[in-house]
DNA sequence: GGCTGATTATCAGTACTACTGACGATCAGT
DNA sequence: ACTGATCGTCAGTAGTACTGATAATCAGCC
């Protein structure tokens, strides 16, 4: 490019620099995921009905930081491709046990590899060590010990 | 909290992390920046006039990437905050010339110091090594030489 | 047993952002 | 002067996130 002896303030701002690498990798996650008809922000779902086996909607909604209210339409698209199901609680009817079905699972596997692929090619630029530094300061400062 | 123990796989995806430390860099900017009447994203839009002295709306849009039909109401804000103002180009009279005004100029001034605050706050969990590093690692995943 | 308050899933409406497509005005090249 | 491109603007669309309200259900209490 021409002018790379302006290097603007904003271009190392934490915000600029935080929501432009968010964007890249979103980009990257939704072409990997593309195949296999999920959006990159169903996969995280996928991910905890598996490793809870079942739960609630407002279980999966809370432990993903997701409102509750945008977890019905999320769901919905989910049950439609028949990767998740909904059935009744046994007990509690208020409530709506959603599990994996065995399409969920399978698309759940074989997406699961496409988005570390996604991954990895996000961290391209950045060798191993880098690369493990970078997860752990993301993980530090997205999770404060004193936030509120 | 309770379960330290389950710590789901996607919580140390790259798309999580960056989500949710972009969402709170974005809150505690807000915060920060609350006071001064200004919006998160209309910082960067004072720093590079700041920087350029004047620019023509399309310019300021692509060097922060930003489309240029945002920065119609963007620059709309930021006019009727008495912050930029508009002018006719001289010679060309399709752009326009976008300035900081001395108020401008002032709150941007104040607001960086604020938002320099928010950062350092954001990054608290990290010691200075581990900061520089992450800023360094976001610029080059962010931007990465061979990206489209 | 029946009442009260809390909880669950759902829906409607709102707000914000980002983008596409179109438009009039203007410029540059021929 | 004509053609094609550029600039600012606006309308419309889509995605996301949230608030507020609702019906159904549960749990505690008298």
């Amino acid at each position: 490019m021409a002018n790379d002896e302006v290097d603007g303030r904003w271009r190392t701002r934490l915000g600029y620099l935080l929501k432009h690498a968010q964007l890249r990798m979103a980009e990257l996650n939704a072409q990997a995921l593309r195949p296999y008809g999920i959006a990159a922000r169903e996969l995280p779902i996928l991910f905890i009905l598996d490793e809870l086996g079942a739960a609630s909607q407002q279980e999966a909604a809370t432990r993903l930081g997701v409102d509750r209210t945008s977890m019905v339409a999320l769901l919905d698209a989910l049950e439609d491709k028949g990767l998740v199901s909904r059935r009744p609680h046994a007990t509690d009817r208020r409530r709506n046990v959603v599990v994996l079905t065995e399409s969920g699972a399978d698309i759940m596997a074989r997406a699961a590899r496409a988005s570390d692929a996604a991954e990895r090619e996000f961290l391209a630029p950045l060798d191993a060590d880098d690369a493990n530094r970078l997860r752990r300061a993301l993980g530090a400062v997205a999770h404060p010990p004193d936030a509120d």
